[in-house]
DNA sequence: CATGAATGAGGCTTCATTCAT
DNA sequence: CATGAATGAAGCCTCATTCAT
């Protein structure tokens, strides 16, 4: 230890270097929450910036706008997490009234309860405004999350589990609740006095209950 | 009474036309049209006047500013119908499962199928900008919507048609695929290649059925 | 007294007609009130008008514009009263001590214990936006007061009252007191906290005295 | 160092110069002559940020508002100088005599004669509309001054060179002549034709010779 | 690369002025 | 003549974006 080179001395660009590869990333998370709690038009591209511990001007090397901005927390926040769901939907060895449910709270734990639920939100609140963007939600979101709950739904009619429902609704039937749950935690749900109202977890219980008792569900043939 | 020539007709004009009368019906009718389609901030007031056919200037005669605007189309399309449906709901002779299907079909034609329902969009998205009116759309349109929807429950529960479930559990059950078909409808649904996907009214029949289902309706006792 | 014809019946204009002719001088006794009491810019042409009992469309029947509407202000409030005031003078048969006395207890009385005296603090304020009007209210106001102030100077000189001071700085000296008086009523002294402090006939009396005591007022030869 | 020709000399045209330190007493100065100028609601805030060189938004990086604005040039000009000029009298060795004329002769050097002034006049024509400003400039300036001048007056009678007059109505009498000459300054000594007529200086002397008579200076005692 | 001072288009709001009734 | 609804230019202020350092 001859020199203490590695200590951040005073003009040492050490400190800037080691976090240049996760600016983009900070900036994102930091996007994200403030789009989220604010909306888009009043979040300022200021706060983003200080939020992520940088200045203004750092954000646009990054970004080349406030709108490019917006599209790549969308696209960083829900791209690319449908294929490792899928391989847990084909893996599944449980009963299929057991894969909706797993599933369903699956989706509270790694979204709904999580920022990215408030990505849901957000698009629905302001795809009128990006219309580029609501096809590539569409796209990439929309597309596969439909896919995957039809596969599991289909699993079920073709194990004699389900009955033969119309696919397309019974998927919007599962749908709603996770709309109804995303909303109602970025809107109403922040407020203390609401907060405590609604049970996220027994309500998805009696959701996946009512789905299960609409599928006419029947214990798998033995 | 051949032709009313005299009359203004629509297509006149004719400027600074002198409608005190009508003029605040008229912006706020394009202000709900303007605020469901892109959202609040989004929306310049200059648009509004125009849309409604005045001046930038006009409209501030009317409504003290932006946000007042916005409050006012939040009161004029939410509030005070509730006491018309109250009343439906008393005297409705049926059963109570033919009463919950009346009840989500009429909120389908009434505010769902309409622009009201982009307010309740709106309110979601952004409520969080606005305290004072969040806590006014708390008392005056949620807290009213959920007692209806509860006493609807209520009676099924009385007269022994539904299973004494948790009547909060219920009520979000209940509300869910409204919310849902409310944003569907004014994002992902304004684009025509997704429109046709889903018909709200067999999706509304579903959903019924499987909250029937859910609650597990029994005929009423003989 | 057959009929009461007199009697302003509904649609009698015979209201509207009575005051026609007083209409312009009530329009400037409003507007001097607010110019004086709010300034040129902070004061709305609406106030002027509602203060006057008109609507706002019937002021820009009698002034073309709101510059228009403070110069008659100024030249009404302004105008013809040197005629009146130089015969004083002229008539005056006592000292020139008393005379200057008179005087600036007169000026006080008729000037700067009215809203004249907001005009003069008014011009002094505005004249730079008017360069019309300045000059105006130099060739017509200023030069005539000026003339004024110089001959009672004068006659005590002449009596052998006065010393043979500078007429020029002495006009001045007889000045400031008033000005102060003037701009002290119309700013500070509206604070109810600070209008105390100063009773105007005892400083009017005591500057009298100063002044008297710098012209070395001696008792006229007898 | 022949030449220091990396300094960014005063011609430069560059723009968006960075000189974070400078901008706010640029802004001042601008702000400053345009006040005095036209009076606080004629100026306009991309007026005030021109003459300073800068373009509208940066005025908003160093004042929130322009009432802010307002009340900086106020603080900046008037206040925090009577401290000097309090060291000033308590050191002063000459005749109370001497000390006025040289209090009034220094107050029109560094104040009358100056941009300063003008802010008198403002504050006098615009204080009623900033209730919050004119209770400021009362303590910070109003009060101050008047202090300082019974401190110079209660010399001259402590030592036995005035005579023992009303303190209250003296200071008004040595006022009246500064506000005079401010209000002069800056309304009608703007106009050339006007401007030659009155002689500050001598006027000031035959001020203070009649307030000496007035006050029945006697010199100090042997 | 990073900074943050500077920019200026654009939004909300006011109000003098117009004009159909 | 009188009204007051309507207009639109103009002002204050914000903030996404740029760029000299």
């Amino acid at each position: 230890m001859p020199t203490a080179s590695s200590s951040p001395s005073a003009d040492t660009p050490a400190k800037r270097m080691r976090r240049k590869e996760s600016r983009p990333s900070e900036l994102l998370a930091a996007a994200l929450d403030l789009f989220v709690e604010k909306g888009f038009a009043a979040t300022r591209v200021e706060e983003v910036a200080q939020r992520a511990g940088v200045s203004k001007g750092t954000l646009f090397l990054y970004f080349p706008s406030k709108d490019e901005l917006f599209k790549a927390v969308v696209r960083q926040t829900l791209a690319g997490r449908f294929h490792e769901w899928s391989d847990e939907v084909d893996s599944f060895t449980g009963s299929s009234a057991e894969l909706l449910h797993y599933g369903m709270h699956s989706w509270w734990e790694r979204v709904g309860n999580t920022q990215a639920s408030g990505m849901t939100k957000l698009m629905l609140s302001e795809a009128q405004n990006f219309p580029e963007m609501a096809a590539f939600y569409q796209a990439e979101v929309v597309q596969p999350y439909h896919s995957l709950v039809q596969r599991i739904l289909q699993r079920g009619v073709d194990r004699g589990e389900f009955a033969a429902v119309d696919l397309e609704l019974a998927t919007y039937a599962v749908t709603a609740p996770l709309i109804f749950l995303a909303m109602w935690k970025h809107s109403v749900g922040t407020h203390p006095c609401t907060a405590s109202v609604l049970d996220p977890l027994r309500y998805l219980d009696a959701q996946v209950q009512i789905l299960l008792n609409g599928l006419r569900v029947r214990p798998a043939p033995a």
